[in-house]
DNA sequence: GGGAATATTCCC
DNA sequence: GGGAATATTCCC
């Protein structure tokens, strides 16, 4: 085992929580760890055909021979022999597949030399969640489905409260204008009927 | 193995697929079957000492030796050797530890020699998952919720373009009414001018 | 390549 | 006993 190969362990974790050390100085995940140590050490063994590599710039890796990786290698530092799952885990952490036709991944803070920069990767998914956790997973997924639709209902009853309230507004105003023109058209009435008896009494 | 210990596996699961096999009839989650497996191969070795059985009424199972039970079974059904990873599963799908003295775990619907009844036995923990997979009782709740919760909002919807189609003629009638009442107005007010021009002309 | 279910680990 | 992160599997 190369002298910095520190795996990533509960054992560590839990110091990093004990001394309180900040996310940004936080152990790396264990499958970035196992997957650099892995490298280290095969690097030391001076094997006649290389199973797996860093590549030339030390930039990322390359799986020469998947089934000989799958069998021999992956079950010495995973629950699993299946190259499938391997890359399930590299595209979790963002891995991407650099060549056509070999096994090459890269990632930007996965560098040979660099084991420090393993930290800084994050898995791709992480929702942080936003409800208590006294709740279990279904009362949570129930309020999530509601949290939206609430939002969304409180909207269409506050407006709908508004548009009743305007409608009673608008009605009281067009019975307003309704006595309205009814006293209009009567004193209208009226007047061109004053007019008329006028016109009459003085001729 | 048994006669009857058909392991619920990949190939299960995908055949259950194919044919369309409705929620209720298919296979039960790995972890039970393997359980399950577990228990009536130990049946079938008259060993000495009695690792993990069947209790006297078959309506549950007790790990008697839980250091044997992690390092010799364990790991021949699962991809670990800890008995606490054993237990948090059992918790996970809902089994009771049923003695104080002793590792006796029950379920309702796992029982020695019904193992036909494990399809029914479903996890705890339901992902808060968006879209269409079998339903367990969870996710009926949740879909449920927001059945409703889409019903009301619609409702509301509903009432909303109704009450603001409303407006809308009621404010067309404000403003005719508007016109009608300057028209009547102006009429008026020339029917008083003319009443009083006629007057003065007359007189 | 990635979504989602299940499994395993770790911690409270 | 269970929440949550990570790992492994399965499927599209």
């Amino acid at each position: 085992m190369a002298t910095d190969a520190i795996p990533a362990s509960a054992a560590d974790r839990n110091i990093s929580r004990i001394i309180g050390r900040s996310p940004t100085t936080k152990c790396p995940a264990p499958f970035l760890s196992k997957t650099y140590d892995l490298l280290e050490e095969q690097e030391e063994e001076n094997n006649n055909i290389k199973v797996v590599s860093w590549n030339g710039e030390g930039s990322g890796f390359v799986v020469w021979c998947p089934a000989e990786f799958s069998v021999l290698m992956l079950p010495k530092y995973f629950k699993h022999n299946n190259f499938s799952s391997f890359i399930r885990q590299l595209n979790t952490y963002g891995f991407k597949k650099v060549a056509s036709k070999r096994w090459e991944f890269q990632h930007e803070k996965f560098q040979k030399g660099c084991r420090h920069l393993l930290a800084e990767i994050t898995r791709k998914k992480c929702e942080p969640s936003a409800f208590p956790t006294y709740l279990n997973p279904c009362e949570k997924n129930t309020l999530l489905a509601r949290a939206g639709e609430n939002t969304t209902r409180q909207l269409l009853m506050e407006e709908n409260k508004n548009l009743r309230k305007e409608r009673m507004e608008l009605q009281m105003q067009i019975a307003h204008f309704k006595t309205l023109e009814m006293k209009l058209l009567q004193c209208l009435s009226e007047c061109v009927e004053n007019t008329h008896n006028k016109a009459r009494r003085l001729l």
